[in-house]
DNA sequence: AACGTGACAAGGC
DNA sequence: AGCCTTGCCACGT
């Protein structure tokens, strides 16, 4: 398996995400100094080590939703570990005041 | 080396 | 609100 730096950017990025709010992947990545590569942000996020002591769940993506098939096992842990800290959620969508880290998502 | 894919995003209907 | 298209770019074939 091959080493990216800008992986480890990227993880890094994610590690700073304070405990109970969120940040979305465009947010991951304009932070990262890869503007307009969210898509690189869950590529690096579905590479990472089961065990690493990253943060992940608390990326979601810019409708304020998770990005996993809802219903998918993948999809209610994330879930469970946002609740766990306190993030609270309004049917699928995060609560806004949770967003914050960086600036608000865009809303429809 | 070309091609399809993906834990995305933004804009148009 | 949904669905579709295009822009992104690193990866595995």
């Amino acid at each position: 398996m091959k080493q990216l730096s800008s992986y480890e950017i990227i993880w890094g990025m994610v590690r700073q995400i304070p405990k109970g709010k969120v940040a979305t992947y465009g947010q991951v990545a304009s932070e990262s100094g890869f503007p307009g590569q969210a898509r690189l942000v869950g590529y690096a996020l579905h590479a990472l080590p089961h065990h690493a002591d990253v943060p992940w769940q608390r990326v979601i993506n810019s409708q304020g939703r998770i990005s996993f098939p809802p219903g998918s096992g993948a999809s209610r842990r994330q879930r469970r570990l946002l609740t766990s800290e306190g993030v609270i959620f309004d049917g699928d969508k995060i609560r806004l005041e949770r967003f914050g880290w960086m600036m608000s998502p865009r809303r429809k």
